[in-house]
DNA sequence: CTCCATGTACGATTTAAATCGTATTTAAAA
DNA sequence: TTTTAAATACGATTTAAATCGTACATGGAG
């Protein structure tokens, strides 16, 4: 597997943004510390993860200190960039581009509580200035 | 291919989005009205599009009339519904669950306008009553 | 009626991700 | 030092989507 040319604009597959989500959360962790996490989830082997997180170090996506036996692997690609790239994608091909349109269905249906809508209000006045 | 069990909580893939996006636009097509328009896009061949939306057929997403030599097929699936769906899974995958994180994020990177910004704050307001 | 341009049908292949079995390595316990 | 549990390495297989070549069908033009 060739490492990705640029981190930013990667998509990861479904598979791979689990781990990636899991990282981001514990900052470091051993191979086997994300398979206990991911199998609270669904059924999956050892080695199925193994693999998945070695594929994701050729590709850059994961970093390893690989000093002693137990490997230790890190995120490298950036939580909010990540986030940001699939968002994106998604506000194209879903919404024709129009950022508005996904906020608002998104409100519509995920119901956010008093707290949040407020957060949203404020978070928007200064957006404005 | 067996049909979809519920059209509702059916995830598209990315070529399939594609061809619905085309049909809640135009309401009907042809295959070939479908494949040109797919075509500005990418490169791909027309039975490659012919086969696509065969497949989306048998699995319910679209139906067709085949009572001439040419079919006509329209979107089964709706369009608020397979958005809903997509984002829902989104929110859960990648924001955690957090509507409100993906609001401001969406928000922060994709400009808006004023009047977009105007619009979101009024539905705010109005969704909390 | 015959031709032929333009469809559809469908199986085979390609491609990419995900899964897993097995071999090998390692380090610490006995 | 030997044994062994637990880790990595890696190739092979499975799975699912996407692509495409080719055969066959159809209806209108001549």
């Amino acid at each position: 597997m060739e490492p990705i040319m640029s981190i930013k604009n990667y998509k990861p597959s479904e598979t791979e943004l689990e781990i990636l989500q899991i990282l981001w959360d514990k900052e470091k962790c051993t191979v086997r510390e994300v398979h206990e996490i991911l199998e609270q989830n669904k059924e999956t082997g050892y080695t199925t993860t193994l693999k998945q997180m070695q594929v994701m170090h050729e590709k850059g996506l994961l970093s390893r200190d690989a000093s002693s036996k137990i490997h230790i692997y890190k995120a490298e690609a950036g939580k909010e960039e990540v986030q940001q790239q699939i968002l994106g994608k998604m506000i194209d091909t879903v919404y024709n581009g129009s950022a508005a349109r996904l906020v608002m269905q998104a409100l519509g249906n995920h119901t956010a509580s008093d707290e949040e809508i407020d957060a949203i209000q404020k978070y928007l006045t200064q957006l404005r200035k």
